[in-house]
DNA sequence: ATGACATATTGACAACAATCTATATGTATG
DNA sequence: CATACATATAGATTGTTGTCAATATGTCAT
């Protein structure tokens, strides 16, 4: 296969000087959609922005959805791994909140992004 | 626009069966989300807002990557199958640019979401 | 026409993701 | 303490994704 870099003579294919996404940039950024790249997940995320005190109990998230509780406990997990959210334990029960240093990324995501509002 | 969202309960740990995100919004997300979710992907599209006329040839892409042109074929395809990126055939050549109407959405994921500036 | 070239498609395969059932862990309560 | 409850983890299964080599398709130049 040719370059078009290498045919500079051509004048259909302009080659571009600039340079790509640095590699660990475009890694954490994949990392960051393939968390938002589920249905539940993008649920569970828009219920924890849309709830007013900003936790919500596993038991309420689980039970808003269809999907089994380990599920359930699956997507949380995963949403955690990528510190998007949080959970406390309190005495038998778990409450998830937004870790705050993402709410901002969070709402421009659901507003600008997927054009639904969220609670400010 | 409409909010898709509902009410969320006051109490705390009473069940609702209530859906957060309307389910087809919730996909609809997941599928763009996840045509995001790979470091080639968003590499490329990184290539395609920082082009200066918009446009590159997939000559140019592929010679950007390690990874073999049918890897980048796919990449390609699977852009274009969310509807972010276009495929004109001039010729030999395919020059890929993104959808104008996706362009602002992108503008929004690159510098809100990722903090990487692109070209205006 | 023929051959070189640019890109897309196919088929195979390994890695990963989403889901379930079953079970474990920790906590409150009778 | 025993038991019920809330959540997490383990293991199995099924479907999906990213990658490559090989090949097909279409276009240009000779």
């Amino acid at each position: 296969m040719e370059n078009k870099l290498t045919q500079l003579q051509d004048e259909l294919c302009t080659p571009t000087s600039r340079p790509i996404l640095e590699s660990d940039l475009a890694q954490a950024g994949a990392v960051l959609f393939a968390a938002l790249a589920d249905p539940t997940r993008l649920a569970i995320l828009s219920l924890l922005m849309d709830s007013p005190d900003e936790e919500v109990c596993v038991c309420d998230i689980t039970a808003s959805f269809k999907v089994s509780q380990p599920t359930i406990s699956y997507h949380l997990k995963t949403l955690r791994d990528a510190e998007l959210i949080h959970g406390d334990k309190r005495g038998r029960w778990v409450y998830y909140s937004i870790v705050p240093s993402q709410r901002e990324q969070m709402q421009t995501i659901f507003e600008r992004v997927l054009c639904v509002p969220v609670l400010t």
